[in-house]
DNA sequence: CGTTACGTTGACGTAAACGTAAGTTACTAT
DNA sequence: ATAGTAACTTACGTTTACGTCAACGTAACG
């Protein structure tokens, strides 16, 4: 199917695809990273012969991850959260599923955020009186 | 030094001790978490005996360290921000040296927050692009 | 045509954060 | 005295998220 290509790709190469050197330097992490979320069906790239090559979707799905990594997501938690950016067309029961999980993950968004707020806020508080602790040790003293 | 006190324990038993047991049912973890928090230097109850006894600062500290978690803050991350929480009093330049690794921390949290603000910013649009489209299929066929 | 560079697939190793017995101790209740 | 309950220590097992070789493919370059 593929056998009547030629080496100067005159088909869909609109899609501006990334070799996985180019994604490591781009958002700073190892090729055994790519792979491991391309096996956990995280990240789907084309393939050149054996080559990957990442798309514009593999990159969006790429920034996706590493943000929820950094709120403490699982990568499976990630990969349901991805489904929901783009839903599977022609299923609706799927489509009202995801929506609704959707919905679930947003409120658990929400939450956290308030959480954040309530840390942050504590620790300005502390770093602010650990400023005066540092100005001013006598006066401070008291609890 | 422990000989001389009785089973009625009339000396400091207003800090209201709890039990591993009660710790687990108030905070939803195993008491083997509990154990961990200790080996790990992040809580450090007290023992009557063999057996712990958590005090108000064990708990507050607990209560840090679930919401760091769901953060994605290792226990190594959070056991230095706890450190910020209970300054080591009489020694300035560790003193000091907290009070710029809380200004960092601080610096991080705030920008987890803009993220945190995009994610939710982007689902939201998400799932209201997903609920016209289980409501109303044709009209928002174009993408 | 050899080698250098980049990419690939196994496969085993590792750090973090606990889980899970197994065996011991301590108190309490019958 | 015995049985039960709760806690303890020690230690090996498990899952997640990759790191780290080893061995191989291939395209380009001199």
């Amino acid at each position: 199917m593929y056998a009547e290509l030629d080496e100067t790709e005159t088909f869909l190469m609109t899609e501006t695809y990334m070799t996985i050197r180019e994604m490591c330097d781009a958002y700073d992490v190892t090729p055994r990273t790519l792979r491991f979320y391309e096996a956990k069906e995280l990240l789907a790239p084309e393939r050149r012969g054996t080559k990957r090559l990442f798309t514009r979707r593999d990159r969006a799905r790429l920034k996706l991850i590493l943000k929820g990594k950094r709120f403490g997501f699982s990568l499976e938690d990630i990969r349901q959260l991805l489904d929901l950016y783009d839903p599977n067309q022609e299923n609706r029961p799927q489509m009202k599923r995801a929506y609704e999980l959707g919905q679930e993950r947003l409120a658990d968004l929400e939450a956290r955020r308030a959480e954040l707020e309530d840390i942050i806020t504590d620790l300005k508080a502390n770093l602010e009186w650990g400023a005066k602790l540092l100005a001013d040790p006598q006066k401070t003293a008291a609890e």
